[in-house]
RNA sequence: GGCGGAAUAGCUCAGUUGGCUAGAGCAUACGGUUCAUACCCGUAGUGUCGAGAGUUCGAAUCUCCCUUCCGCUACCA
């Protein structure tokens, strides 16, 4: 196909946010986008594949400061880690653009200027209570007491400039965008919950500035005000292909935008399904045909936590098992939409019975095969047998339910299928049963159709293997002495050139591991990594207070006398609570980590003098004191030693 | 609380618009085979298709209700 003729095809991942490491799980979208992005290319598109970072922001801000370097410092060495990983993966990227590109920062100042020029962001104000030293705006509901709920300091009644995006302006051109294209949001069942939650609802103006930070692309008209995350990391899809605002941009833009797909994980499907199609149509630019809002891969033992040390890194699982074991996994084991699982347990298991057995052993023997009976040449005679039309179909079916399938995105069970065309020629093998063959002389043509015939099939396989696993399919492809085709070129069986020579030294693809084993060295790995890792919670250091700040609060010890749910809520217990000689009621948010029934008889720390208030329409006359930590681990405080309640915490 | 989804073999899951004895993979058991990485091929299964009721000639599939789990959302002192 010639350059000119190829249709271009845009494909891009979210932009990771580069606040640390990423997991195996966040690990998964880029391999599901390469594959992606491979494949197409397989069949012929001019594919342009789109990654990178996200990397302003008030947590980066603070990271930064607690590690003790600048934001740029530790954005540039979070980026270089992830584009490691991702190189590591193996992935095929064409950009990796990072939110603090210079063109990138001047396109967002653009855009932002010419939406607030259009009338489509105003100067508003976020209207509430204000906090001066924690630079933070709340809502009456949020306070404590009717004061600041993060530093328990006065609050005064304030307005705060921010600038506002008129969401509600486009929500029924977006509302029909949506009824009218039922493959924008992808999987389906997402559409509902966009629609019922936020739509149909009635769209809020979305605050699109900020005051409180400053780690951020600045509004150039005022530049007090930082862009705030939805205008400055979506843009990047168009930013990251030469959009010039007003003036002409990269003929790239011209060329791949709209988006054919957005890969992203399902808990950012909001911004991408709603937010961004309106800040598209605010800029008269055509919206991305479909989203795909992925699942996540999860640990089989719990949720990954730092603290609990069981955290899945690609580069561990690279090590024990190579990158094409870990594509192999993290492709086929997804479905399309729940959430898959993965444990070493689980990873090795494939290994073994789907890489090491089906797929390994099978190119194994046919080469040890051809070498034994021929010397390693491969020539087809013609003699063929019923079996072959069967095998032959099989083969070129498979050709065709990848094909179905990949449309559909469903990347694992075209994955599988390429697999049941392996198992389709180990079966082949059992059925012609070509030691038998070899026993005699006569057979001989018959024997090295069958050769041509298992061969000819590997290579097939091996061509449709190459987006999920690209090196295995070269390593193949290699031994087998046989060319790499296109998808268009699958089309036909038989294109193997006649006499060609296998290796007569064929390589493992995969060796069978021992479960037990990779249990031990994770295990080992794992204690000896232990002790330094300790990760400490990362806590926004406040301001500075008198020791007469600290004095207004009044701390006491409280005992739960009875304790149960508060109906209409899912996080609320309401207790009652002796204090010395009076008993009070108090609502707290800790359903999630205690049975009413286990608070019963505890003596808490309790804030005695905040003012009343209501919650979900129970009165909460104090709060109890907890610790809390970065894995959503809470712990209520109680004193030490027995101390008869109404005791003064000081 | 609002909206939505799910429940199928021991495990992980497929089951299109209601239609022949409900499927696949893994695991298990047995049989075959020896080219190969103790591999491969075949056979056997077990299922009140979450509970109950209804519509229908016929329901895993449609309706109602119940139970459990999950997602989004709201509240979260």
């Amino acid at each position: 196909m010639c350059e000119k003729c190829k249709k271009p095809y845009y494909i891009t991942t979210a932009i990771a946010y580069t606040s640390g490491k990423p997991h195996i799980g966040n690990t998964y979208e880029i391999v599901l986008a390469d594959a992606i992005a491979r494949y197409k290319r397989a069949e012929g598109y001019d594919v342009r594949f789109q990654t990178g970072t996200d990397e302003h922001g008030q947590k980066i801000e603070e990271k930064a400061q607690a590690a003790g370097v600048s934001p740029q410092e530790f954005v540039d060495d979070v980026a270089g880690q992830i584009k490691n990983i991702w190189d590591m993966m193996n992935t095929s990227y064409d950009k990796f653009i990072r939110t603090t590109d210079e063109d990138h920062m001047v396109q967002v100042q653009k855009i932002f200027r010419k939406l607030y020029d259009k009338g489509d962001i105003y100067k508003g104000y976020y209207e509430g209570m204000y906090c001066t030293p924690c630079e933070s705006f709340f809502t009456e509901s949020q306070l404590v007491d009717g004061k600041c709920p993060d530093c328990g300091r006065e609050v005064k009644p304030a307005k705060e400039e921010a600038y506002f995006f008129r969401m509600s302006k486009y929500a029924d051109r977006l509302i029909q965008y949506i009824e009218e294209h039922p493959e924008f949001i992808q999987p389906a069942s997402r559409k509902n919950e966009m629609m019922n939650n936020f739509l149909k609802a009635g769209l809020q103006d979305l605050c699109v500035s900020r005051t409180s930070f400053s780690w951020g692309i600045p509004v150039d008209f005022d530049p007090k005000h930082v862009v705030y995350v939805w205008i400055d990391a979506l843009t990047n899809y168009i930013t990251g292909l030469g959009f010039r605002l007003d003036e002409e941009s990269d003929p790239m833009f011209e060329k791949y935008w709209p988006a054919d797909l957005h890969l992203i994980g399902k808990d950012i499907l909001r911004f991408h399904t709603i937010y961004w199609p309106i800040m598209l149509m605010a800029l008269d630019l055509p919206l991305p045909k479909q989203i795909f809002g992925h699942p996540w891969l999860l640990q089989g033992d719990g949720k990954m936590s730092k603290s609990k040390g069981n955290v899945i890194y690609a580069d561990d699982l690279v090590e024990m098992f190579g990158v094409d074991a870990v594509r192999y996994f993290v492709l086929h084991e997804m479905p399309f939409e729940n959430d898959g699982v993965i444990t070493w347990e689980l990873m090795v298991e494939r290994m073994n019975s789907d890489l090491a057995n089906t797929l390994g052993n099978l190119v194994n023997r046919t080469i040890a095969m051809s070498n034994k009976y021929f010397g390693g040449e491969v020539k087809s005679t013609g003699v063929t047998d019923d079996v072959d039309a069967d095998l032959k179909a099989a083969v070129l079916g498979a050709v065709k339910k990848v094909q179905e399938k990949m449309a559909g995105l469903h990347v694992a069970d075209a994955i599988t299928e390429v697999f049941n065309l392996f198992k389709r020629c180990n079966k082949y093998i059992d059925e012609t049963a070509p030691w038998v063959l070899a026993k005699n002389e006569e057979d001989k043509p018959r024997l090295a159709e069958v050769m041509y015939n298992l061969t000819e099939s590997i290579c097939i396989g091996a061509s449709l293997l190459k987006p999920f696993m690209p090196e295995t399919s070269e390593k193949i492809l290699a031994q087998l002495n046989g060319t790499y085709r296109m998808i268009d070129e699958l089309d036909e069986f038989g294109r193997y050139p006649n006499g060609n020579k296998v290796t007569d030294k064929p390589e493992i693809l995969f060796a069978r591991l021992d479960v037990k084993k990779v249990l031990e060295e994770v295990e080992a790995k794992r204690a000896a990594a232990e002790e330094p890792q300790v990760k400490y919670p990362q806590v926004a250091p406040k301001e500075e207070i008198t020791i007469d700040d600290f004095d207004k609060v009044q701390l006491r010890v409280g005992e739960v006398l009875s304790c149960e749910p508060v109906k209409k809520a899912k996080k609320l217990l309401v207790m009652q609570i002796r204090i010395g000689e009076e008993v009070r009621q108090i609502v707290s948010g800790i359903a999630k980590y205690y049975k009413p029934e286990e608070m019963v008889g505890k003596k808490v720390a309790v804030v005695t003098n905040l003012k009343p208030c209501k919650l979900c329409g129970v009165e909460s006359q104090g709060m109890i004191l907890a610790a809390s930590d970065d894995d959503g681990n809470l712990s209520v405080m109680t004193p030490d030693r027995d101390m008869i309640c109404g005791s003064e915490i000081c």
